[in-house]
DNA sequence: CTGTTAGCGCCTTCAT
DNA sequence: ATGAAGGCGCTAACAG
């Protein structure tokens, strides 16, 4: 591996100064025709090619924007993250992904990470990152929070949720609507601020309709598929009169589907189920489940635009996330009504 | 966002020269410890972050590994994404990862950012880029290939891929062995090697145990779900004997599963169903979909330490990827065998 | 052990 | 229109 072309060394090839091959390569000024010919084949034959970080050393701008997600693998977060690819496209600026794996001090790290490249802006996505840090990181520069509630205003940053508690009220009313009483409801971890709002709103969507929020059709999961298939059983053998259950997120239902399908029930005919997060695979699970549908991608391209529009010191209008109930085949108007 | 602290004003502020403060963070030297102190303290006084650029610059080692992957959403390319930060973590290397989008240009136009970003080895998952491009780039650095068969050899590298033929070989004969002998099969698109092996491998295990080869059991997708749903309707109309099929990716057979769930036909009394690739979602499906297991995981792992290992002039061990038969509840043993 | 001196590769005035 | 010169922030000899 030898050591990389320099654009001294095309200059000399093509006869001409560094500066004007430096020109050349960034239109920063007219170059005589013939000049910039020649220089283009001295750079083919050379194979030059062009080093960001004595560039990014030069101008201190380093056209990048650092992406802090929490796992790379994570479907949820991944749509955010095409969504970002895409509204950065073509604006000269690129992503510089990093996860932070939920653990807070590998977030930490990571952050520093992305500050030691000159990421010129920030776009977090959910993470354990606290609030403390999040705000004097916003005080350096551009951040955007995806997935998380949190005020960045005073230094001009964003933050990007939907409506959790809402979006569980509509999910548990629908449920409501086609005629189930019975209703359980399998939620995220205790400590985890969407869980507890969409148990919020799962609750207030019954005392408003008059049901009485019983403690015992709540089992707490951990998002994750197994503790979906548990809390599916748990609530099963403690109330043989359930027709319908929410869980907290997609994955945990498709846990308290399986466990479904090995007691032999039937979804929707025996027993109603809705997720929350409309992953990908929801579309085409068995049935197909009906979820509350988070516009990740938008969201990232929007972020993605925030920051670019706050790096050229420009605004852009705010964003609304509209969640969107996606109704398909998972849930049953309750026979006998 | 006032400009970023350097080193030199921590020297200053600590009373000693930039040297000293360079030998401190990199532990280049030993330092007396009073100075180690007081340049500490000016650093957390400053809030001063070190610049990657100008110390790669100096050092001429960039200390990053480019990535490139089809599609950062992927599920299947993701594990090994997730297996690659895995086998960086802790050596000093850290990954960037870009997406080429499945567009030949992109991927290219992503290689020159990586080899601007002067990363010192590329992973390539996957993707269009030309055997040609991947040789030339195996020139100039260390490279490992994944999905994909090329001899990269001559330059020192290496690509790492599954055996699909005869996987697909082994799930036809799992089929066979369970008394199925119409067989349909969802291909892949015919441009796409993986895709052509996997047919291959099904017309053989057929053939090899004197099952007649009928190309009418095999109808074309594209890799995606409703491609698989299509499929198994076709295959479902012009073969009402039909017991089992074989999809050559997971994503296909869930279209396919859906097809059955929506004619009522159950899985697998009606039909056995395997797909390929095992994808997380496959654990969980209704019922649990056999399929085959890649390694994408170990394999990405085994991927960023062999290119470690280049790096630093060792040699690692070949892996051999194993791929596993995850036999689920799809599948049943044909009646009246 | 520590300071001084040169660059690393590129961009950007400032002259010409 | 183009070249020369200085500097971006850091590291790596080289002297002490």
């Amino acid at each position: 591996m030898t050591r990389a072309v320099t654009l001294t060394e095309v200059a000399r090839e093509a006869g001409v100064s560094p500066s004007t091959v430096s020109r050349i390569l960034n239109g920063t000024a007219r170059v005589r025709d013939n000049k910039a010919t020649q220089v283009r084949q001295a750079i083919e034959k050379l194979g030059y090619t062009p080093n960001t970080f004595a560039r990014s050393l030069a101008t201190g701008a380093s056209g990048s924007v650092g992406v802090l997600t929490p796992d790379i693998a994570s479907p949820f977060y991944n749509d955010a993250l095409s969504g970002i690819e895409q509204g950065l496209m073509g604006s000269g600026y690129s992503p510089i992904i990093i996860s932070g794996h939920w653990r807070t001090a590998e977030e930490e790290h990571a952050v520093e990470l992305l500050l030691n490249r000159r990421v010129e802006g920030m776009i977090i996505l959910g993470g354990q990152l606290p609030d403390h840090d999040l705000h004097a990181l916003s005080a350096r520069l551009p951040v955007g929070v995806l997935g998380r509630n949190i005020d960045l205003s005073r230094h001009g940053g964003v933050s990007l949720n939907m409506d959790n508690r809402q979006s569980a009220r509509d999910l548990t009313n629908y449920l409501i609507g086609r005629g189930h009483r019975v209703i359980g409801h399998i939620s995220g971890p205790s400590d985890h601020a969407d869980a507890r709002e969409r148990l919020t709103g799962y609750r207030e969507a019954l005392e408003e309709r008059g049901l009485k929020y019983d403690p015992t059709l709540v089992v707490q999961g951990d998002f994750q598929e197994p503790s979906g298939l548990i809390g599916m059983q748990r609530l099963l053998q403690q109330h043989s009169d359930l027709t319908a259950v929410f869980s907290a997120n997609d994955q945990m239902a498709y846990g308290a589907r399986l466990a479904l399908y090995r007691l032999g029930l039937r979804v929707p005919d025996d027993m109603s189920l809705v997720g929350f997060d409309d992953l990908p695979g929801s579309t085409y699970a068995t049935p197909p489940l009906s979820s509350v549908r988070q516009p990740m991608a938008e969201m990232g391209r929007w972020m993605a635009q925030f920051i670019l529009a706050r790096l050229r010191g420009e605004t852009i209008e705010p964003f609304e996330p509209r969640q969107e109930l996606m109704m398909r085949e998972s849930v049953a108007s309750r026979r006998g009504l």
